[in-house]
DNA sequence: CAGACACATTTGTTTACGCGTATATATCGT
DNA sequence: ACGATATATACGCGTAAACAAATGTGTCTG
């Protein structure tokens, strides 16, 4: 996981958006999918790039496949996921996502998948400085 | 100088050499040529990319053409660089870099492009928090 | 004005990327 | 075992990116 890699995993606006969503916390496949609005299997194959590259992780839950960011990444990423958090808060887009996945986590749909509800994991800050 | 666009400068490695480069300061093409070891086209390409993206300025000196990065950079970009900067320090093509521009830095050639040898700009770094 | 130096741009080629569509795999409920 | 749901992967295509080599442009010196 150098430099170069984790900015290969940000250049692209779907991945960007994957990413800034993960940073709420872990999410399964079809909320990602709801939340973002584009076709199942664009999403897949940008998840699949971003778990090729340790951008994420994944585990298994029943038919559902949750996606993380690393539970203790490198330096470099850390400082990078931080910075994204900052950023993203200035473009609409990323905005938007979130609201919409707090209205997902809001309504308690009679399938569950019940990784949209979880509690925030520990809110990622600054890994270096700070 | 959106999100993904700052990212795409940066998901090249040369253009990452690049851009980590100028976080020390100004410099003319030539020097910067003689750190990275590259050939001509291809620094000059890259700049180029880097220039049209917004991500550098350039001023020309007599003979030099000055590569700079933006005095007075949007916060999404200003917060990168300064991530941009710690990261840097973990990998070791970084690290030679920055030693090589130091050694130009010191060696004052007969010929004096002058732009290598300036007193440090002010030291760039996190524009959002801090 | 000519030649040298510093840099930029064009050209042609190769490779990587992202997309949509279609298909495959895995898990669950019955 | 079957069908439904959730997710992953393969295929084919168009486009963008990266590269090397060659050529063009601007500036200085004599």
């Amino acid at each position: 996981m150098n430099l170069v890699r984790i900015h290969e995993c940000l250049c692209d606006r779907t991945r960007l958006r994957l990413v800034h969503l993960l940073l709420h916390g872990p999410l399964c496949v079809c909320h990602i999918q709801e939340v973002l609005g584009e076709p199942q299997a664009k999403v897949s194959r940008h998840l699949a790039y971003l778990r090729r590259s340790g951008m994420v992780k994944t585990e298994r839950r029943g038919k559902w496949m949750i996606y993380r960011l690393p539970a203790d990444p490198p330096p470099a990423l850390g400082a990078q996921l931080a910075c994204l958090q900052d950023a993203a808060a200035e473009e609409a887009v990323f905005r938007r996502d979130g609201h919409r996945l707090s209205k997902l986590r809001r309504k308690p749909g009679p399938d569950d998948p019940s990784c949209a509800r979880q509690a925030r994991p520990p809110r990622r800050r600054a890994a270096t400085r700070s």
